[in-house]
DNA sequence: CATAAACCTTGCCATCGTGGCAAGGTCAAG
DNA sequence: CTTGACCTTGCCACGATGGCAAGGTTTATG
């Protein structure tokens, strides 16, 4: 399998493929003559891992530590799942965050008539300090 | 007012301050003739203001936009409202995102007694195709 | 006055994950 | 043999921020 086939395959572009690899996260594949590279089911497989750990929102650091568990024959479930509590609750802040945000902003673009007349609630509460934090 | 000063005053780095004026975000200031950079109140308003959209999750490019908006005296309270709205929908969706993270990993991390034995269905759940999406 | 500490200046590099482009080599089909 | 699709490496970019280095300035203290 070429790079670009295993990238369909496997949802990981091939530019991020070659990253990984860079940065050790992955192995060096094999190479053709021509220096191709060259991939089989159990990277396209690795690939896939990595992809949706991606897509639960696990940092590439996190997935090297999910990866070495992955391998680890001997690593007890506990791990995995400490590792992803810890995720979980970075998750839990992130959204906490983004949810006062919104507050705020709701708060605010309430406030705020929203016709064409000049003064605005919005600016005025970024402007003036918030009144209770 | 130094840069320092008027950082610490607004809330915003020396270097964040340098670098809006590079990106045209902020006018240029006053310098000394040792050229310091020199800081006034409204100086200080307006970092603040930035400062606090950006604690409101605005990007630079939108702060931009409401910047201009704040400077122009015509500007209708709804262009501002629609702004807020537009970035209230976008904090909605980050939200909607890290929400459904949250809550496939919370189904996997449930599923996995976490204990010392070593099959997990966490590390499964990231290695086959998830039932449905 | 000399010196040290605290401040300022610019500029470059790093993060994190990803995309884009360019210049060149390779391979398969027509 | 040419064309097009693929591959290679390498560099630059984003967004927002931090860090460090090398040098100039100001202020306070001995």
């Amino acid at each position: 399998m070429n790079i670009g086939e295993v990238a369909r395959a496997s949802g990981v572009s091939a530019k991020m493929i070659r990253h990984y690899e860079r940065i050790g996260l992955i192995r060096e594949s094999h190479r053709t003559l021509a220096g191709y590279r060259q991939y089989d089911e159990r990277d396209r497989h690795l690939l896939r891992f990595i992809r949706r750990a991606r897509d639960l929102g696990f940092s590439l650091d996190q997935i090297r530590q999910l990866l070495s568990l992955w391998d680890d024959p001997s690593r007890a479930s506990a791990d995995v799942k400490r590792l992803a509590e810890a995720h979980i609750a970075d998750l839990d802040a992130r959204i906490a965050a983004l949810t006062e945000m919104r507050s705020t902003l709701v708060t605010l673009a309430h406030a705020c008539h929203g016709d064409h007349r000049p003064d605005c609630p919005i600016l005025q509460g970024l402007a003036d300090p918030p009144p209770a934090s």
